[in-house]
RNA sequence: GCGCCAAUAGCUCAGUUGGAUAGAGCAACUGCCUUCUAAGCAGUAGGCCGGGGGUUCGAGUCCCUCUUGGCGUGCCA
């Protein structure tokens, strides 16, 4: 239980026991079994944490809840607790105002937990896969992979540190529909180089990027000729295997500089080659899912997502109205279509590899596969909704001078992961990248360049290092910092320093926070509010020159502050310098 | 047309399950370094929370509706 938690619970007991004893005293009525709801106000002004047990039993007792307040604050007994006082405001809240103890209990509990603070149970014994970037393998990467990378393995470190068991993994699409294309254009490139620009005619749909020509010429330095004068089949599988082979590395180096690293990259031509897609599709069949229709196999995608609405209480008009549309498994030509790969790797993330729980995370432009192929889980039986997530991220928007930057691999305009990391520090990306998910993003080229100071990565950078080099000087001077139960809590009065506390207990609970909505950006935010904290309290407090129980005090508050710090930017993937 | 996401300070965004006087950073202005890192701190200014209805003790938050922006609605992936 984190520190925010352990004080919450007393709340709710405190008032629940003076409860009880005003109804055995006959003061209250009896009978009300509501859990008390406990919260932290805005306003500190209004106490740390309030209760509106009053508010909410007050009607059910026929009372007016101040006057409830007022005898439930007679027969509270704070003895013992966090709190050092409980005082009636408003309209009949209970404001309680925590005290030394939960603060010496917070300090001690940085020390004793270490790296491990901030962690819980709550997804104990939970599998895990988040799946994320899946970039096309085609080309090189771009600025919404890039926030893709960082939101998707941000968000599984906020899960292990929840307990989760996690698997990060790559889909990596090497078959289909686009790898010909890219053969295609490839073959294109390569002829040309031999047989001249004007002689061989570029596909109309290919991709345009330079990255193409670059691999062509390397095959050509490689292979000569020697891919001319072959079958098309030959030529295209030769260029499409030999581009994989190089892009797919490049991929992994980008990912890496951003510290992303995957437990695996997994192919969909194994589940071709395994025979697993047409396996699915079968089972599908066999459950009579599926009809043929123009020579191709569908799936009655409207069937099993009207069924499943009409279960949640929608009429037939409404069904009817979103006109749900059916989705062609194996077309006329015999291929698979990727929805029916898509379904087959879901199927073996659950069924085969055994995840509890599987959360993509796809760019917004996708949202229109979300329902189907959940819908196609919930048709196998494996409960795609309840057990497949996926987190909707919106785009990044590129802008420059003023003008938006299209991100596509066919206009071949895209600004590569390589590229912006040589024009921003990672630090910098991992934290603008770590962003609330389905809120748009601009990100401006010419303001990435001159990202220094302005980056609120360098403030909560700036306060780790501030923390680190005094501590060096004052142990330089002869002072350690001292063990939790050596320092008396006492002495920290000062406005700053009892916000510096209250930070540091609150990370349990963002860290709980960011796992239970899959936005890992609430880490960022709260790092922000950590590090001005800090930076308050280093003002307004100084440490070297007082006394010794009040340097010795300030001494943990701010290495403790330091630890917390460390922990939630290597949660985020962020380092923190010791000297800046 | 239908669907998904968004709309809060000049800009970028916070705002937990509905709670008390709506917050922070950037930009602007004013102060603070002979004492632990000024990449910092203190202060000033900036708002019909897109419009309108509803639900209730109480709405930025929930419901309806309208407006604006992004995206989707392929035998593409």
């Amino acid at each position: 239980m984190n520190m925010i938690e352990r004080a919450k619970e007393q709340v709710a007991t405190l008032t629940l026991r003076a409860y009880e004893k005003a109804v055995a005293a006959n003061l209250l009525p009896g009978g009300v079994t509501m859990e008390p709801a406990v919260e932290i106000p805005k306003d500190t002004a209004n106490g740390d944490y309030t209760t509106t047990f009053c508010l909410a039993a007050a009607k059910s007792m026929r009372k007016n809840p101040r006057e409830v307040a007022a005898i439930l604050t007679g027969q509270m007994d704070l003895s013992g607790s966090y709190f050092t006082s409980v005082e009636i405001a408003g309209p009949g809240f209970l404001n309680f105002s925590l005290g030394t103890a939960w603060f010496a209990d917070t300090l001690a509990a940085v020390e004793r937990e270490g790296a491990d603070y901030g962690a819980s149970d709550t997804l104990a014994g939970q599998k895990i896969m988040v799946e994320f970037v899946s970039a096309n393998p085609t080309g090189p990467m771009h600025m919404g992979n890039a926030r893709g990378g960082v939101l998707g393995d941000t968000l599984a470190a906020v899960l292990e540190k929840s307990g989760a068991k996690v698997w990060r993994e790559f889909y990596v699409n090497d078959a289909g529909n686009q790898i010909e294309k890219f053969a295609k254009s490839l073959e294109a490139r390569y002829l040309q180089l031999i047989r001249g620009e004007d002689a061989v005619p570029f596909p109309e749909d290919g991709y345009h990027g330079e990255d193409i020509k670059a691999l062509a010429k390397d095959f050509y330095e490689l292979h000569g000729e020697a891919y001319c004068s072959c079958g098309e089949t030959e030529r295209h599988a030769a260029l499409a295997r030999f581009g994989l082979e190089r892009n797919i590395p490049r991929m992994k180096a980008d990912l890496e500089r951003y510290g992303i690293k995957y437990d695996q990259w997994f192919f969909e031509s194994s589940l071709h080659d395994s025979g697993y897609v047409a396996d699915t599709v079968q089972t599908l069949t066999d459950m009579g899912y599926t009809y043929e229709k123009d020579g191709a196999l569908w799936l009655s995608t409207a069937r099993i997502l009207g069924e499943k609405l009409k279960l949640a209480g929608k009429t037939d008009a409404d069904i009817a109205k979103l006109e749900l549309k059916d989705d062609v498994l194996r077309r006329a030509n015999g291929f698979y279509t990727y929805f029916a790969a898509d379904i087959a790797y879901h199927r073996n993330k659950f069924a085969v590899r055994g995840f509890d729980k599987v959360i993509n995370i796809w760019g917004a432009d996708h949202h229109g596969h979300v329902a189907r192929l959940k819908g196609a889980m919930d048709a196998l039986g494996l409960d795609g909704e309840h057990r497949l997530d996926i987190v909707l991220m919106q785009l990044v928007k590129l802008v420059e001078n003023g003008e938006i930057v299209r991100m596509s691999k066919r206009t071949g305009k895209a600004v590569s992961l390589t590229d912006l990391l040589d024009l921003v520090p990672v630090d910098a990306c991992r934290y603008f990248f770590n962003a609330k998910p389905e809120s748009q993003m601009e990100f401006d080229l010419g303001l990435a360049v001159r990202q220094d100071s302005e980056n609120p990565v360098y403030y909560v950078q700036y306060a780790h290092a501030r923390i680190c080099t005094l501590l060096k000087n004052l142990a330089a001077e002869g002072w350690e910092v001292p063990a939790a139960d050596a320092v008396d809590c006492a002495v920290l009065t000062d406005e700053t320093e009892i916000t510096l506390i209250k930070e540091i207990g609150r990370y349990g609970e963002v860290v709980a926070l960011a796992a239970r909505n899959y936005d890992p950006s609430h880490i960022n935010r709260y790092l922000t509010e950590l590090a001005a904290a800090f930076h308050k309290f280093y003002t307004a407090c100084r440490i070297k020159g007082e006394t010794d129980s009040v340097l010795l005090a300030r001494l943990k508050l701010a290495d403790t502050a330091r630890a917390v710090l460390k922990n939630a930017m290597t949660l985020i993937g962020c380092a923190a310098p010791e000297k800046m």
